[in-house]
DNA sequence: AGAATTAAGGACAAATTTATCCACTAAACA
DNA sequence: TGTTTAGTGGATAAATTTGTCCTTAATTCT
């Protein structure tokens, strides 16, 4: 399982992105709002976001957070390393701090696939790919924004 | 990746399973040296895998850990279930409390692959399983127990 | 029964992660 | 230049996880 700040940084990038298609660069109370996650810890994290150059802040009036180059597709992958490190992409299932093919703990291969199938993945799915889901209707963002068509 | 409480858990029941084989029951001291985690902690994890059945505890001179039914194959997954509950089962990667297809997050698709993998790998690895690679050498149960050939 | 041994359980402490607050800096605009 | 707006960075707090200690209960052996 991914961290919380971990979390809260692919949801605000995503959303950070769909505003940039429409003209906008939110401030991260808006980000915080609309992704449903606690104002300042955003704060924080996007500001990890911004040291590592993933995503541009400018600061005053007319500020906010925005892509420079939003048709460049950002990976997850490249999210939760900078925010969790590599550690996801290498921890062992045992808790070996060096668990390798060489000095194996008794899960080492088969976690090895597991592991390797999450990295795939994340190296898949980028910013524009789940922004796109989310403007197709296909996914959401947030989920307390869940449109019922029969609510009361 | 797990929860260091369920990374001892699965070490110490792989230990306290070879020790059985061999007519043995150790006490957590002995297991937390020999699977090299904090003494009184392993001490309480042991205390879940006890109070959840997986595993027996005996008081007194000659007690300590043993399987009622060293035959009946254990897995992992009953382990980190025990542990951390399902919610390395059910989570999402995004963040939202219930993910579902019905109502998704951008990456549940192909999350939802990754994760069921991870249930199969550790439904299908069992203490037994582990306990057979390290007695035949080919996985080791503590790091630093390396033999290495060429050791001064 | 008494002594020794071993797990159980509760209280507590340290470390890490998550979350909040505030003073400061930079930018825009009047 | 002054005021407002918005991110930055440091300090602090709350919550959770990890780790320790100590007393009690159960068991065995003498």
């Amino acid at each position: 399982m991914l961290s919380k700040a971990a979390e809260y940084a692919i949801r605000s990038m995503v959303y950070i992105w769909m505003m940039n298609q429409q003209g906008k660069r939110p401030g991260y109370r808006t980000i915080a709002t609309e992704v449903g996650s606690p104002e300042h810890f955003t704060a924080k994290v996007l500001q990890t976001m911004t040291r590592h150059n993933l995503v541009k802040a400018g600061k005053g009036r007319g500020g906010g957070f925005y892509f420079e180059h939003p048709e460049e597709e950002l990976a997850v992958f490249e999210i939760i390393k900078a925010i969790d490190g590599e550690k996801f992409f290498s921890s062992c299932a045992f808790g070996f701090e060096n668990c390798n093919c060489s000095n194996p703990c008794p899960m080492h291969d088969e976690f090895k696939l597991v592991r390797d199938n999450f990295s795939e993945m994340v190296i898949k799915i980028t910013v524009q790919s789940m922004a796109a889901k989310i403007m197709n209707g296909s996914a959401s963002l947030n989920q307390n924004k869940i449109v019922s068509p029969s609510a009361t």
